[in-house]
DNA sequence: AGCACGCCGACT
DNA sequence: GTCGGCGTGCTC
């Protein structure tokens, strides 16, 4: 009988068991865990000491007709999950698919993309590129940046990369933020390798994971491109990794196991031995330094292709008090709107805030309507008659009048949402045609791809809608961008909301005047001499990067320093804050590293449960995993109280 | 995560 | 008197 360790798809790590025949690492088996009989892997891991053989229960069974989950799954999984402290079975679970033991029927055919389906003709630069990144992705694991402006061609050139290495054998996964990953880049795929590739996203259905999943486990299917979570697939035979909109903060996942898909994609990479490229019109600041330092191949794309032109860019100071009543849309960018409906052109106006108005308040008592579970206030969604919280959904009626001091014809709708913007620009505009675009107008790919043909074919001509919106889709006679507020990503005030506003508003200022039409964005701002909206106006991308990284390296902030952030939560809130607390008091003193707080989180209830947020800032020299794990180790925290870890955190809620 | 054990409120 | 609420602890 030899000891092996074993882990399940649940949240906990490996156990230990005894098997009479040898087995390998990978193989399947079935094993008694608590009452249940359950399936898990057989893991590399050390044996635990602290329990005795015999205390062990033996294996029931191995699986044989399960293939061996690959070695380099296994590598990767060990990985991620000592970088992000999460247990290892949640990061297997994210690896799998339910009964792994199925086979369908009639199982999907992918079919091998031809990398020479069709002929290209490049522009020098594109050519140049092309080179580059050949020179580069000839050596194993590498990390390369495209860097090239919104329509100078990126996908043309990562694409010829893929080709060469569809002449000889392997596979390939390229890595979208899911809102890319539409039938509009799968044709373009289509148009140049004669197929559409195996996709991974999360509307698939249980056959559609199932076929895919073992489509990528036997090799044939060659490409793969998913969004975050298609990292996980258990490719045999990698050969090359392409990460597009790199800078995309939907690459953080933000629930259960927290980690960055970039970040992971270049780990993934290097197991794989095999050449990564990140692409982006915006680099993110860690990804931007990395290229000027010379760690990463940095490959520049300077042009717009085929004519495309930069938009012109206008700043209306909303400061300015007018005359009349208070609108969203300035007399400026509504007399644009004027020229571009006589044009018979279309515009777009963004704002990334969905419902009616984000705040309803008693003009009587000064009652602002709060969500009961989370420190937030109820959105006003005029349209559907009721009121929503953000944050966890909860949803209520607009009242009739006050629900604190009861006064009727007291509440007041404050600010701007993208129905309100939709209002007034239909009393400006009566005979125009208005398309209101959100998460919740469309609520599948199929609606959302509706939407867009619709807009292609001319049958709106103002846009107005929300982040949904920023994102990849090229409306040849749209020649009019209108940010209603270019400041509201700003008010948050965390380490990233400067790079994310940048990146937001310059994808949505791209969107104007794409093919042989001049374009025009208008920004309109409350504070136009912030660095950030001039740098949007002067269009000088390296002028903001070079800022924000400056800030950030007196700041010590990442890339110049770690961040880890602790998130202490619970039903109680005096409880919750006393182990807060316990966990600051036993915080290690140690040169290199700070730790602030706790403080309520931004969002102190949520869900029910009350927040508090510690941050360590660390040097970058630091290891800051083995830190934590020794320091939380010391602390004992109530069941009824949960600790999470984000290791390199992008949001502060 | 599941799942069971265990100790306090409201129902036939 | 039980049914079941979820708070707590365990799984090799």
């Amino acid at each position: 009988m030899q000891r092996v360790s074993v882990l399940f798809p649940t949240p906990l790590g490996t156990f230990d068991y005894l098997s009479a025949e040898s087995v390998l690492c990978g193989q399947w088996v079935t094993a008694p865990f608590g009452r249940k009989k359950v399936r898990g892997v057989v893991w590399d891991a050390p044996p635990d000491s602290r329990f005795p053989d015999s205390k062990l229960k033996p294996i029931e069974g191995v699986l044989e007709d399960i293939p061996i989950f690959p070695k380099e799954s296994v590598h990767f999984i060990n990985w991620v999950s000592r970088y992000t402290l999460s247990p290892l079975g949640a990061v297997l679970k994210m690896a799998l698919i339910p009964d792994m033991e199925k086979q369908s029927a009639h199982p999907i055919q992918f079919e091998k993309p031809n990398p020479s389906f069709c002929s290209l003709t490049f522009s020098k630069a594109q050519q140049k590129a092309i080179d580059a990144l050949t020179e580069e992705t000839q050596k194993g694991f590498g990390v390369s940046l495209l860097d090239g402006v919104t329509g100078s061609g990126k996908t043309e050139v990562y694409f010829e990369i893929m080709a060469q290495v569809l002449q000889k054998t392997g596979q390939i996964l390229v890595l979208l933020p899911e809102i890319i990953l539409t039938s509009a880049w799968l044709d373009r795929f289509e148009k140049r390798f004669g197929v559409r590739p195996a996709v991974w996203h999360s509307s698939m259905t249980v056959k559609q994971r199932r076929d895919t999943w073992q489509a990528v486990m036997s090799g044939e299917a060659r490409v793969l491109v998913g969004a975050r979570s298609a990292l996980f697939l258990p490719f045999l035979n990698l050969k090359l990794i392409v990460v597009d909109e790199e800078h995309d903060s939907s690459f953080k996942q933000e629930e259960g196991v927290l980690y960055h898909a970039r970040d992971m994609a270049i780990v993934r990479a290097r197991i794989a031995d095999c050449p990564i490229v990140l692409a982006s019109a915006t680099p993110s600041v860690e990804t931007y330094c990395n290229a000027l330092s010379g760690r990463y191949k940095h490959v520049t794309l300077p042009e717009r292709y085929a004519h495309a032109s930069l938009p012109n860019i206008q700043i209306v100071d909303m400061r300015q008090k007018e005359k009349g009543p208070v609108r969203f849309v300035s007399p400026v960018l509504s007399e644009r709107l004027k020229e571009t409906l006589d044009k018979k052109e279309q515009a777009l106006l963004f704002l990334n805030r969905r419902g009616y108005a984000p705040l309803i308040l008693c003009r009587a008592c000064g009652e602002r309507i709060k969500c009961p579970y989370c420190s937030a206030w109820l959105v006003e969604h005029r349209k559907k008659g009721y009121m929503q919280c953000h944050h966890c959904g909860y949803t209520k009626p607009i009242p009739t009048c006050c629900p604190t001091c009861q006064e009727t014809d007291s509440l007041i709708s404050c600010g701007p949402g993208v129905e309100r913007v939709y209002e007034e620009v239909q009393e400006l505009f009566p005979t125009a045609r208005l398309e209101m675009i959100t998460s919740e107008t469309v609520s599948n790919p199929k609606e959302f791809q509706g939407v867009l043909e619709r807009v292609s074919q001319g049958e709106t001509d103002i846009l107005i809608g929300t982040q949904i919106l920023a994102k990849g889709h090229h409306f040849a006679n749209l020649t009019l961008v209108g940010v209603i507020d270019a400041d509201m990503g700003l008010a948050g005030g965390d380490l990233r909301a400067g790079e994310r506003t940048f990146q937001l508003l310059h994808q949505v200022m791209g969107r104007a005047g794409r093919e042989q039409k001049q374009g025009l964005a208008i920004l309109q701002s409350y504070h136009p001499e912030n660095m950030i909206i001039q740098a949007l106006k002067e269009n000088d991308r390296d002028r903001f990067l070079k800022e924000e990284i400056a800030s950030r390296q007196l700041l010590t902030m990442p890339p110049f320093g770690k961040l880890a952030s602790l998130i202490v939560s619970g039903k109680d809130q005096e409880k919750t804050y006393q182990t807060a607390k316990e966990i600051a008091r036993q915080s290690p003193f140690m040169t290199g590293l700070d730790v602030l707080g706790p403080v309520p989180a931004p969002l102190s209830l949520l869900r029910g449960k009350y927040r508090y947020r510690l941050l360590v800032k660390a040097d970058k020299s630091l290891k800051l995993q083995p830190i934590l794990v020794a320091w939380l180790k010391k602390v004992v925290i109530p069941s009824s109280v949960e600790l999470r870890l984000d290791i390199d955190p992008y949001s502060f809620f």
